[in-house]
DNA sequence: CTAAAGTCTGACGTAACGTCAGACGCAAGG
DNA sequence: CCTTGCGTCTGACGTTACGTCAGACTTTAG
């Protein structure tokens, strides 16, 4: 319950809290640190906060959604915008550095997932194939075998490491959306709208180039030879519904 | 330097932890948790480390890269392998949750990165910015006055949460891109790579939907009426060069 | 034999609170 | 006036995965 003191507007810990979205007890630990301390105490020692205190709860919780710590929040606070932007912008790198962690983690494990689930390898390989997966991410020797020198480097080029695990996402999204809707007419607007997308996802990696394109398709031909985890992408269902669905988007297009 | 024991090949701490690439200390921490001990001491307390102990340690490591705890592991290491996929599953739905706040905050900064560039905020406006960009994430009501109801349902049906925010993402990262560009020709290859992707990009929002298309373009002409932090997605000399690139785009293609 | 390196076992420090525990404050009912 | 019940306060320990000494050995090269 808020208390009505003469003009100013005050607030017990517990309200404080809940109209930030936090808890008494990191608002004690915020004192402590010398965070953010109340405006005011009651004679027996209660914290009593006012509006002031809650703009600055405000950027605490703000940057702290940002990804930073108590101790480099403290120190932006107290010595003044002057340079936040600076620091912002070094905590958005070490985050994309983060998400890019993330990123070759979780698609370790879809890897993994599908590897074991089309049932090529044993369940007992389980850590093997997890790691061949991780393996694979950051070698791509066997490439070379389906694209020139040239190529590779230009793809490496035009596709940045960012760009590069982001389409890898992509494609098990869309994977996986397809994955769910293998029981409607290749005909039917959700199954066009998913040849358009996979259509997409596949110029945007030979991005208008004949050359590439050709070298793409005699790579999906070549099966047999390629490294034991990029086997099955995706599911022969998958190939099969897609192929049908993009005869007809031809057709109508 | 490994020691030669009749047919065992035995390694020292630092020779090992080496060999996988983590620390001395990171041994003793692991066998201190039971995590794993050295197949043998020596006579003063020396550990040694097997090729078994090797394998196990992979498996240590690459779980840890999976993002799981030590005591995650240990309890997958020491009840065999017959739930490790589920386990694996949920880990992953686990860093696909982190990944969408890593995305958020990265986007929001860059949000308030290009507002504050634009010289359209006071940079003391800093925080206030950020938070305006963090709630127009989870916030869309401003987008109903350009889109029909029913439009909206749709676009977030086809357009899950992941997907938009990776949108969000494609077209930062792709206006960067331009704007490295910006000396270039626009009828440069260079050029046309990125109106390519430009058009593919608009075209993954509208899906070929010629309503959604119009409506679109509307929004983007009533500039004057965006929320202050959607303002500038792009600067008016990106706008420029793309318009220009796209023209020539027409023409030839 | 000695100095330089490597190893061992504690033990404290870190980040951001969660979770008691023990003591006190405050308003309402008996 | 006293008792409940609920809220708050101040420690203080627990958590995670080691990093970093510190003090005492062991091993090895010269």
């Amino acid at each position: 319950m808020p208390e009505q003191k003469a003009q100013e507007m005050l607030y017990q810990a517990r309200d404080f809290a809940e109209k930030a979205g936090v808890t008494v007890r990191a608002l004690h630990h915020y004192d402590h640190l010398g965070l953010l301390k109340p405006t005011r105490r009651t004679e027996a020692g209660y914290r009593l906060y006012a509006e002031q205190d809650f703009a600055r709860l405000q950027q605490i919780v703000t940057l702290k959604f940002l990804g930073m710590s108590l101790k480099q929040i403290k120190l932006l606070l107290q010595q003044g915008h002057f340079d936040v932007l600076l620091q912002l912008q070094i905590q958005r790198q070490a985050m994309e550095e983060k998400r890019r962690h993330l990123d070759r983690a979780i698609q370790a494990i879809h890897g993994a997932e599908r590897a074991l689930a089309s049932g090529e390898k044993p369940n007992s390989e389980i850590y093997k194939t997890i790691i061949e997966v991780i393996e694979m991410q950051t070698n791509t020797e066997w490439l070379k075998k389906y694209y020139t020198e040239d190529q590779l480097a230009d793809l490496a080029k035009r596709n940045t490491p960012e760009i590069m695990e982001k389409a890898q996402n992509d494609w098990a999204v869309l994977i996986q959306d397809v994955e769910a809707n293998l029981q409607e007419d290749p005909a039917s607007p959700t199954a066009q709208s998913l040849a358009a997308r996979w259509a997409k996802l596949v110029e945007g990696f030979t991005m208008g180039s004949p050359e590439l394109a050709a070298n793409l398709s005699s790579l999906y031909k070549d099966e047999a030879n390629w490294p034991t985890t990029f086997k099955k992408l995706y599911s022969d269902e998958v190939e099969a519904f897609i192929k049908q669905a993009m005869a007809i988007r031809k057709q109508a297009g």
